[in-house]
DNA sequence: CGCGTTTGACCCGCGC
DNA sequence: GCGCGGGTCAAACGCG
């Protein structure tokens, strides 16, 4: 029995069918439009998760309230399109992972032209209010003059069913940006990770055709471990699961089939089994940081390991 | 007071 | 050139 079907397409971009029965992971979709053949990142290493992550994320059990949504096939070119109907045909009952040709960029350069934002005071130079509304829009010009030569950073998506509109991750989000989208009631949301250094942007958006279904995409790469990874790495300090047996020891979820799956994957598809796992540490999220006395011992103030958000929703249980 | 959210304005790309 | 839609900025505001 095959755990997963490696199906090609018209033109040699893969879309793996993995059935959802082999993986801890249940019903989850997750669109892409990172190329992971031509790269040896994964999702989760593209979120900035570590390796001696991968295998704690894969621990968790996935909530029984988190539905995770039939995936959508998309063709390389294609954005995700939440607004848009989605064709009956096309939405599989199985974990899907579909994979674009976006490149894989590296780091962007910093951009020069913005570096001298306030030390124009240095020298007594006074200018007037005219000009320097120039010489901002100036900026801002130049300004998107550089971030349009850049090449795109690499981009995936995944739906998610929730009624929450933002799934936690372990990354701290500040929202910058909200936009009606043509033809959905339903707003886009924009956020940025709010590690200074790290340019890693998010959209989420909750399906037109579906208001159950939230899409989540990622644009960047995490340049920071998560919060949550490094609490990970702390001695005595784990997830209250109780499939986990002791803290530094995990197990992979129940209905994980060593023989029959694990064997069968390659590299890229583990990596892609990694980024299955996002969505489930989102969907974990809750649950993990419930008991606060792990991270009180530990000198941890909560807030700095999970979204405020989280911890809304916690307290108002 | 610091941090995050809200929201109107602005810029840019694209199609017509 | 113009209008539209997507993406971003940044001031104002709210909250703990």
């Amino acid at each position: 029995m095959e755990s997963y079907k490696d199906i090609k397409m018209e033109d040699h971009h893969p879309m793996y069918f993995i059935d959802n029965n082999n993986f801890g992971v249940t019903n989850h979709s997750l669109i892409s439009d990172y190329n992971i053949n031509t790269s040896s990142l994964g999702f989760m290493e593209l979120l900035g998760f570590h390796q001696d992550f991968y295998s704690s994320a894969s621990a968790f059990e996935l909530p029984k309230e988190e539905n995770y949504c039939p995936a959508v096939c998309v063709s390389e070119e294609e954005e995700v399109k939440p607004s848009s109907v989605v064709p009956e045909n096309q939405i599989i009952s199985s974990t899907t992972v579909a994979t674009g040709n976006v490149l894989n960029t590296p780091s962007t350069p910093n951009c020069s032209s913005i570096s001298s934002e306030g030390h124009g005071d240095a020298d007594g130079e006074v200018e007037n209010h005219e000009q320097q509304n120039t010489k901002t829009k100036q900026q801002l010009k130049a300004k998107k003059t550089v971030s349009q030569k850049k090449q795109k950073e690499p981009r995936f998506a995944f739906m998610t069913k929730s009624e929450v509109d933002f799934l936690e991750d372990g990354y701290r989000w500040r929202k910058y940006g909200q936009k009606a989208v043509k033809n959905s009631p339903f707003p886009r949301n924009y956020y940025r990770c709010t590690n200074a250094t790290c340019n890693v942007k998010k959209r989420v958006e909750r399906c037109f055709s579906d208001p159950s279904i939230v899409v989540t995409t990622y644009e960047g790469k995490h340049t920071h471990p998560s919060p949550m990874n490094m609490m990970m790495s702390r001695p005595n300090c784990y997830p209250i699961n109780p499939l986990l047996p002791s803290p530094g020891t995990f197990t992979l979820p129940m209905q994980f089939n060593i023989n029959q799956s694990f064997n069968n994957l390659t590299s890229s598809n583990l990596a892609m089994n990694n980024q299955l796992d996002h969505a489930a540490f989102a969907a974990q999220g809750r649950r993990f940081c419930s008991n606060t006395e792990m991270l009180g011992d530990q000198g941890i103030d909560l807030q700095d390991l999970m979204p405020s958000a989280v911890l809304k929703h916690e307290y108002n249980r």
